[in-house]
DNA sequence: GAGATTATGGCAGTAAGTGACAACTAGCAA
DNA sequence: TTGCTAGTTGTCACTTACTGCCATAATCTC
């Protein structure tokens, strides 16, 4: 059950409307939800809207609500999906020369000034949804899992691009862990320090990048 | 709110009993109810457990479990608490010249024996509990979760051993999280592997930590 | 426009979790 | 023993997330 939220429809790139009028307004009506959605979030919190009030605003039964997201996480963590995505491809994009840690950093800020372009001081609704989670341990959770449920896609990326056997090859599953827990580790310093851009997002990622080879290596004194 | 389930008893090492019996029933009480729903977790899964008969298996009130729980995630992650507490000191426990890396290392290993002792071909209850996670995805983030919210001791128990200030010297952190990664890899295989014991879990968590530093350095083939 | 599909609403129900208050029980002192 | 105090438990009422079922209404196909 890795994506519940397949349950409505989802933009999938290259998918050819099959029914026009029918397909857009499932979209529209997802859209009105993720929108008013996140507008209750940063005004009362996470965990302290209510589904009821979501769809009170969008003037829709709960029952309909629970037809396009899977949960009311679901729903939050839509952002981490379209995150992951971008990031995947951007990693499968890189030049095939760059060894696997250079890969992912410079993926990682391809697809952070990706989804930053266009936006000029507003920050992305990915970051916004960040900066909800400091507040909220469940959702600080449920991006976790989420993360962790993905990494298989990123795995596999990684694999090809080294030409060896993820079944066999530890190597592309750890480096996947490791980038999450590093990224997670980005979103906590970044939260801390303000929670201001993406460019600052992309400093405390590279700030921990910068630790990994030193952190793994023999004594840290000396 | 680091830990919530410190709303009941809890026996602390080397806290002197205030009010006997009082304590004692409390402890009682806590131990019956996990013992319970650990039964039927392995009976019909964590999440087809309802609270009502863990309390019906005790014969208290549904009320007296929430006195006594934050939550059903909270019963179920008392075992990680214990086992985090361990490792933890496991790791201060480490001779000072061990490298970082190598004391974590062999802390794991420490804390694992540790737990497995006494019980011949029993798993011990942590890992019965890992066990439980494969099929329950809330266990799953849930522990991420826990996992992250306890990365702080282990930070400071490694930034002591070094000598060095964590507030401005990444690399605990960073070794700290990359642990929790690989840690969770670990269970993962143990997991599809069979869940057979403490020394297959020893065995794969090794197999990732081996991988660790040739997965961060440079290209993979040649 | 008929008829098949598909989306929505309403309703009833389960289960987790919380607050308030009353009833009980252990601890302790006279 | 008695009686006071404080801590523990049960009961009840309530909120919220989420699911199944069936009727209804909108959309698509022809």
């Amino acid at each position: 059950m890795a994506s519940a939220s397949e349950l409505a429809t989802r933009q999938s790139p290259g998918a050819a409307p099959p029914t026009a009028r029918r397909e857009r307004k499932k979209q529209q009506l997802r859209d009105a939800l993720i929108e008013a959605a996140l507008e209750l979030f940063e005004a009362k919190g996470y965990e302290h809207t209510a589904i009821r009030e979501i769809t009170d605003a969008v003037d829709v039964s709960e029952r309909t609500f629970f037809r396009y997201f899977a949960s009311k996480e679901d729903l939050a963590l839509s952002f981490m999906q379209d995150r992951i995505s971008v990031f995947v491809s951007a990693l499968a994009d890189r030049p095939a020369d760059e060894a696997p840690v250079a890969a992912i950093r410079n993926a990682f800020h391809d697809s952070l000034s990706g989804m930053a372009a266009g936006r000029a001081g507003e920050l992305p609704p990915y970051l916004s949804m960040i900066r909800l989670m400091d507040a909220s341990p469940v959702l600080v959770a449920a991006s976790l899992r989420y993360l962790h449920d993905h990494e298989d896609d990123i795995v596999g990326v990684l694999a090809r691009r080294e030409g060896v056997d993820p079944a066999t090859d530890r190597r592309p599953r750890v480096l996947a862990a490791v980038f999450g827990a590093i990224v997670f580790l980005a979103n906590q310093e970044w939260i801390e320090q303000g929670a201001t851009g993406s460019e600052a997002m992309a400093a405390a990622f590279d700030a921990y990048a910068d630790q990994l080879l030193p952190s793994v290596a023999g004594h840290w004194i000396r």
